[in-house]
DNA sequence: ATACATGCAAACACTTTGCAGCACA
DNA sequence: TGTGCTGCAAAGTGTTTGCATGTAT
């Protein structure tokens, strides 16, 4: 009741959401737009990143915030780790199981309250070596 | 002799590192800048952005890439974690030993060859509860 | 009918770069 | 004295926003 949110099921939304789906390479707002566009809809760019963050903040894609680059969504929800290439810039999953208890190990929070935390690994992929 | 560096000990140079320095709270360029500025000296934007990259290549600062905001830097070169605070979005060092071994924990590396990692967390500060 | 959503372009935040002149080694 | 450095302004990314119009409910 008061938090009624009252989005619309629109066109442009359920096309940005399937796309990401259809994605399974952690795309960028950009690579998410040229495949929309590429394909046949038009969606602008800033309908684009509008539905990408809140697509995101209802919980239906995940929002990875990559340091050094543009954020990327991932169709998968689940937390999960990633890395970073350092030479060609592409994000991938890494498979490591995810630590629910790092905040256990900080030794003092400090009057901090933590929620959540991202690691992201840097190297070289594969097809960059 | 191969990778003979030739880097010029300018004002400048000495300038943003000493700003640094004297700044305990991970500054972004901007606030370098500003300080730097409110000061006395006077040193361009890019220089500052030129010679806080270079400095930190050379290990006298450190680099903490921020997802979603401003790259932040150290005058602490010993790796360690941060927090970004969500409501100020201010970052500070997080009290918790450094996981050396985490990348064991990766299951699978899939042929990545992994060399680093920085974990962010994510919460509030005492200041803004 | 009326919010919410869209498209467009402009603004924004952060960072890099081209170029001419300057200064450290 | 020459190459690395600087200042300036312009350009480059990635993202958000103002506004008039459109549309789902």
């Amino acid at each position: 009741m008061q938090n009624e949110v009252k989005n619309r099921n629109t066109l442009q939304r359920r096309i940005v959401l399937e796309t990401v789906r259809k994605m399974t390479n952690h795309p960028d707002a950009e690579m998410i737009y040229e495949k929309i566009s590429a394909e046949n809809s038009l969606v602008s760019k800033a309908t684009v990143y509008r539905n990408l963050k809140l697509l995101a903040k209802q919980g239906y894609i995940l929002h990875i915030p990559i340091p050094n680059g543009a954020d990327c969504f991932d169709f998968n929800c689940l937390p999960h780790y990633h890395i970073k290439c350092r030479k060609c810039g592409g994000v991938f999953d890494v498979d490591m199981p995810y630590q629910n208890d790092i905040y256990k190990k900080i030794v003092n929070t400090r009057g901090f309250t933590v929620d959540s935390h991202q690691i992201v690994f840097s190297g070289i992929c594969p097809d960059c070596q």
